[in-house]
RNA sequence: GCGGGUAUGGCGGAAUUGGCAGACGCGUAAGAUUCAGGUUCUUAUGAUCGCAAGGUUGUGCAGGUUCAAGUCCUGUUACCCGCACCA
């Protein structure tokens, strides 16, 4: 078959019939499939794209069978930082360059030939799409979910842009692997901590992957400990947090972050330029050395005393940057004999370290021994565990009003400002009288502007366009300016799911009537790395959003599947420096989209995808014409109508498995095993059609399901067949066969025969057959091999298998 | 360092959750069709011993539980992913 032009021909009439418009009237039997949209590099669509697409959307063709109303929508997640970083190598404008390279990729996608419905595309980097993006911005705002601070910040400096803690990777910047350094900067931020019981305990119901609800769950990171207040000798209090309030007999000093506000308060004179330099030195440091564990912890005394709450003792203040001010109260206190870290600084400093915890079974392990124990040297509480102590410690305290129990995240607040131009601008106005004005929502969109000079100098580029950055203050009239900053491009895709199924309203992001009804997404596809970004954020918007009366879900994603990663022919991952890219387009050229498809779903496991192989394609194409010549001389044979003989009994049973297996698989997104299971089928009718004179006409009607079979995973191919069986109907708009489970009862089944659970032979029986009667034909098979043994015991598993011990 | 995952023929990968390991495909070999190549068809194909019937062995490695283990338990190695001074 010339697969080309029947791509050509198909793809055409379903864009003419408009065959997979969605029908908002069959909004009840809704089954909302989602890939997560790309974003428009120049690089074209790679093998990773189609292996999410291709998959997918015989996904969603399949369920399309099923009776679903399928809404499968595309779109392109087209502002962010290589569109610019282009610009600035060439000149070439982001906004042109997105627009070219959407083009393409838009040309592209169709060849994959799937039934996105066009209607419902979205673009973020459109005025009509990120007005709402800048409308969402204002919401939070208004609710106290948006709010701006100077704080500490990752700061890349070849991007020249604030990074989201997300976004830095091992110390260095995710995008360029740049180490990214410490600044203190005043940014906007949303405050995505408000919601981190939700989002850990909401984890529960979904039906997410394991291993993506774990990086979430740590990423969130609950922990249960106490916070305890201490007073310097000079009167002022502050409070640490710990999850070892049994050891807090052991504390010999108490350690503050060198950022925490307390620092300058308490520091005595003669301290004072030891915790400046100290404090100099740590600013400089970049991230990579801050966090790398094997660096020597350092700390500076600040002269100061603090008194430990349960004993009175006087301890020395530190400070030091193992301490992390955005964690906890940015202050612990020093047990060095029961933490790593504490003994290590101790030890450099010639700390005391005090011993408060033993072995449970009283013995005497080296220091620092940071397990549960028993308690020693803790006054009233010697001979406690560990366990019972943190509660009782804790109580104490707290009727001194010293010291609480606390759960503590270490999820942080979502840093969205950039400092990069291509993004949506944020939408607030800065007056020297008012103070900050969020821009009226008539107002909006708060347009991008066009010339705009975005070298790079660690400004953000909108600064430098005068036109842009003043305005008159909305409520007092004077003249103010704008936010020069843009949104980190995860804010355009944290809502954009929201927006599809009403993407042309004007009026509002979307009509929350149709959206509570068309949502959430019943089956998200995309890949693992998204995980404690893309999937968090639109998690934490969608529960905002609710909470603002928008919508009346809690989850934006119900399912959710994780494609592998195709590699190279070598192993490794597919890259321009390697060499090893293969290239989807030549593939098409060659083999045809239908083809590359049902390669990419039959020789992989999609959850794990693997290393690149030709000749995979060459045993799927040889399949599919297999499957073409059976129609072939089957579409206009005589057949007989007489009853089903043993053969095609059998037959029977292999189709009707086969119905049963594939639709179980397509479900779980098993395609090798669905296409396996398929291709035995076409062996079975082989079989079957070359030993039998008079064939019957069962095997038109398996024929037949063959092509409903294969529909959803080679699209054209199975019109271009249904075609030629003399249908004028869309095999899209048939029903996927239904499994007779009568024709999958068997007479009989073979079983192993063991002795001493050895196989030593095999027999057929009645599947009617009593555990005895099945027990006795199993002895007769095996008869020669047992001899004159005894058997002492018989096991028989029905269907399986019997098993003689002697 | 902590958390998670993976390990099965020459290759890609299956295995109803404890019940015939290696489905399906690729590759390879032999044969048929063909002037020939290709296509197509048939058969074989984990390793090993054997002329054969048949035997032995086999799911990273070492133990264990069980009539029965790729699957469960204990320990261990390699690789991959995530987090990384979170008190």
């Amino acid at each position: 078959m010339d697969f080309k032009t029947i791509e050509k021909k198909w793809q055409k009439r379903w864009a003419d019939s408009k065959l997979y418009s969605f029908n908002k009237d069959n909004i009840s039997k809704k089954h909302y499939v989602l890939e997560m949209f790309s974003y428009p590099s120049g690089a074209k669509l790679h093998a990773g794209h189609w292996f999410n697409y291709g998959p997918a959307d015989s996904y969603a063709r399949f369920m399309r069978m099923q009776g679903y109303e399928v809404f499968q929508p595309m779109g392109f997640d087209a502002f962010g930082l290589p569109a610019e970083n282009y610009a600035i190598k060439t000149g070439i404008h982001p906004e042109e360059s997105t627009l070219k390279n959407i083009e393409t990729m838009e040309k592209q996608l169709k060849a994959i030939g799937a039934t996105y419905d066009w209607d419902y595309e979205i673009k973020t980097c459109m005025p009509d799409y990120y007005k709402w993006t800048q409308w969402l911005f204002l919401q939070l705002y208004k609710h106290g979910l948006a709010y701006r601070k100077e704080a500490p910040v990752n700061w890349c400096p070849s991007c020249n842009t604030v990074l989201a803690n997300e976004q830095v990777k091992e110390g260095e910047c995710e995008r360029c692997h740049t180490p990214v350094i410490r600044k203190n900067l005043t940014q906007w931020f949303f405050k995505i901590t408000d919601y981190s019981e939700e989002l850990l305990s909401g984890l529960d119901k979904l039906d997410w992957p394991e291993k993506t609800k774990l990086m979430q769950k740590n990423w969130i990171g609950k922990s249960f400990g106490s916070e305890v207040d201490f007073e310097t000798e000079s009167g002022e209090k502050f409070t640490v947090f710990t999850t070892r309030a049994d050891t807090i007999y052991g504390v010999s000093y108490v350690v503050l972050a060198p950022e925490h506000p307390l620092v300058d308060k308490i520091t005595t004179p003669e301290q004072k330029k030891a915790v400046e330099d100290y404090k100099y030195e740590c600013s400089k440091a970049s991230e990579i050395d801050r966090l790398s564990t094997t660096r020597e912890k350092s700390g500076t005394f600040t002269g100061a005393y603090a008194i430990n709450p349960v004993n009175g003792k006087k301890v020395p203040i530190l400070i030091a940057d193992y301490v992390l001010a955005s964690y906890g109260t940015g202050a612990v206190m020093g047990v060095p004999a029961h933490d790593e870290r504490d003994f290590a600084f101790a030890t450099k400093y010639n700390l005391p370290i005090t011993r408060v915890i033993k072995g449970e079974k009283g013995q005497n392990d080296e220091l620092p021994f940071c397990d549960y124990g028993v308690l020693t040297a803790s006054d009233e509480f010697d001979g406690m565990s560990s366990k019972e102590a943190i509660k009782a410690i804790t109580a104490k305290l707290e009727k001194q009003s010293k010291g609480r129990l606390k759960t503590n995240y270490r999820l942080r607040d979502w840093l969205v400002s950039r400092q990069r131009y291509w993004g949506a601008p944020i939408p607030v106005i800065h007056c020297p009288h008012c103070g900050i004005v969020p821009v009226p929502e008539k107002d909006l969109p708060v347009t991008l502007p066009h010339d705009v000079d975005f070298t790079p100098d660690g400004k953000s580029p909108l600064l430098k366009c005068e036109e842009f950055m003043n305005v008159t203050c909305p409520v007092c009239g004077k003249p103010a300016r704008r936010d020069p900053d843009t949104l980190d491009t995860f804010v355009c895709s944290s809502w954009y799911y929201l927006r599809y199924p009403d993407n042309k309203n004007d009026k509002a992001p979307f009509d929350s009537e149709l959206i509570n009804k068309m949502l959430p997404v019943d089956k998200y596809i995309g890949g693992a790395e998204h995980a404690c970004m893309h999937l968090l954020y639109a998690r934490f918007i969608t529960k905002a959003l609710r909470d603002m009366g928008y919508l009346n879900f809690d989850e934006p994603f119900l399912s959710l599947v994780h494609q592998g990663t195709i590699l190279g022919p070598d192993g490794n991952k597919m890259s321009k420096s390697r060499g090893n890219v293969v290239s989807p387009d030549d593939c098409i050229q060659k083999y045809g989209s239908d083809v590359f498809r049902l390669y990419l779903m039959f020789c992989f496991s999609y959850t794990e995808g693997g290393p690149w192989n030709d000749s995979g394609l060459d045993g799927v194409q040889r399949f599919m014409d297999r499957v073409e010549r059976l129609v072939d001389s089957v579409k206009d044979k005589k057949l007989s109508d007489s009853p089903f003989a043993k053969d095609e009994k059998e037959l029977n049973y292999v189709r009707n498995f086969t119905v049963k297996s594939m639709t179980a698989d397509m479900k779980n997104f098993s395609f090798n095993t669905a296409v396996a299971r398929l291709m035995e089928f076409v062996n079975a009718i082989y079989t079957y059609f070359n030993k039998t004179q008079n064939p019957n006409k069962l095997l038109y009607d398996c024929v037949k399901d063959v092509v409903l079979l294969i529909a959803p995973l080679t699209p054209h191919f199975a019109e271009e067949l249904n075609e030629r069986m003399g249908s004028t109907e869309s095999v899209f708009n048939m029903r996927y066969p239904v499994c007779d489970e009568k024709a999958l009862v068997k007479d009989e089944v073979e079983i192993a025969v063991q002795i001493n659970s050895k196989i030593k032979g095999k027999t057929t029986v009645s599947t009617a057959a009593s555990d005895e009667e099945v027990a006795a034909a199993a002895k007769e098979a095996v008869i020669e091999a047992l001899g004159d043994a005894t058997i002492k015991k018989t096991i028989v598993i029905k269907g399986r298998l019997v098993n003689f011990i002697v």
